[in-house]
DNA sequence: TATTTGTTAGTGATCGTTCACAAACTTATA
DNA sequence: TATAAGTTTGTGAACGATCACTAACAAATA
């Protein structure tokens, strides 16, 4: 029985809470069958978190913290297409590197329990329409775009990736999701940006 | 303490049972609840379904039987675009007379729980994506068509479809679907099929 | 020694479900 | 037509299991 600091032990929580999500679905997240997988006490769980939803609340914040990277990346990137390009990309690459979290983004149910975690999910679904639609408002500088809002845009792209993530999580990841990822840059192109 | 045919009671406790998800989310769908709102003991609820996984397979029978009549409502429109407008307007129309529905429709957790629930919610999904696709290949025949697969379209359109109902969802219902179905119609006539 | 991280044991609440039984409605018989 | 028999729809009480969470205490670490 060793003992982990705070962090170490907070960072297997939720890494194990995520994969009971993943695995058997939020209606299967117990602190009981937490603490099995953690090889840890309940009240040892309670040590780390104040309750429950403080569970949630660490896991959406490891959401956040992919926002802030995928922020950083886009800043390196010149060109708008690029842009878009990576935005796209990297929410695919994320996915295949972390497919629990996949669970977790169509688990409705998680977030209509609780106020604080519906507004987090909120705030955390307007910040990556803004970043998206800044990167079409640019793109429709220097490309001639058809008459469409930019709003609009987002939503479809959007949309799409959605879809997307759905269909391989439903196939049980049975493809690369990069791989669709260069196929979906190619559409886009094609479709909205008349490349 | 009135008494009522099976087929009356069913229905009452699919109504009440897609109150519940809607208004305080699937982990809150318990038969105590359930009992209550139908106004009913616990044990009667058993004399009208098997177990809980069987009332939730009578609300997805409720969705399936709404494929039924969207089926028959597209064979009605003669042109291939109208089938579009129709197939769209149709998820519109249905969904503002039975809010209720959205609520199960991203209700995941729904169906990672059992296996023959989450078949049926494919075969759905599946079903419909089907009944797009034959509709785009039409459309294909008459128009001009920028060169993506049917099966690409498809999504994007569900997608797109998807997305609105859940910002609309998340907007608490603020705005008329059946408006932005008009401009989605739009949309995708000049996006998708150059007119 | 003080603090942090862990344990065992137990809280009341709620879960889905079943039991034995009662009232209502339907059908068959006297 | 009255009544008996059978079926369907209801009830209160209770089942074992599980839920999130806590009090009290022990061991490890600083």
């Amino acid at each position: 029985m060793p003992r982990l600091t705070t962090e170490q032990r907070q960072k297997e929580i939720i890494d194990e809470a995520l994969n009971i999500i993943h695995e058997c679905g939020y209606g299967s997240l117990s602190i009981r069958e937490l603490a099995i997988r953690v090889k840890i006490s309940e009240p040892a769980i309670y040590r780390h978190f104040l309750n429950k939803e403080d569970i949630i609340l660490g896991i959406l914040s490891r959401i956040s913290a992919f926002d802030q990277i995928l922020a950083d990346s886009l800043h390196n990137k010149k060109m708008p297409l690029d842009k878009l390009d990576e935005f796209i990309m990297f929410h695919f690459r994320f996915l295949e590197k972390n497919r629990t979290l996949t669970s977790v983004i169509f688990a409705e149910d998680i977030f209509t329990q609780s106020k604080i975690l519906k507004e987090k999910l909120m705030k955390i679904i307007s910040h990556r329409q803004r970043l998206l639609v800044e990167i079409i408002e640019e793109i429709k500088k220097q490309d001639s775009v058809k008459g469409l809002s930019s709003q609009e845009l987002s939503k479809i792209i959007l949309g799409f990736i959605r879809i997307t993530i759905m269909e391989w999580k439903l196939s049980d990841f049975s493809f690369s999701l990069i791989d669709k990822g260069e196929s979906i840059k190619n559409t886009f192109e094609k479709l909205i940006f008349n490349k």
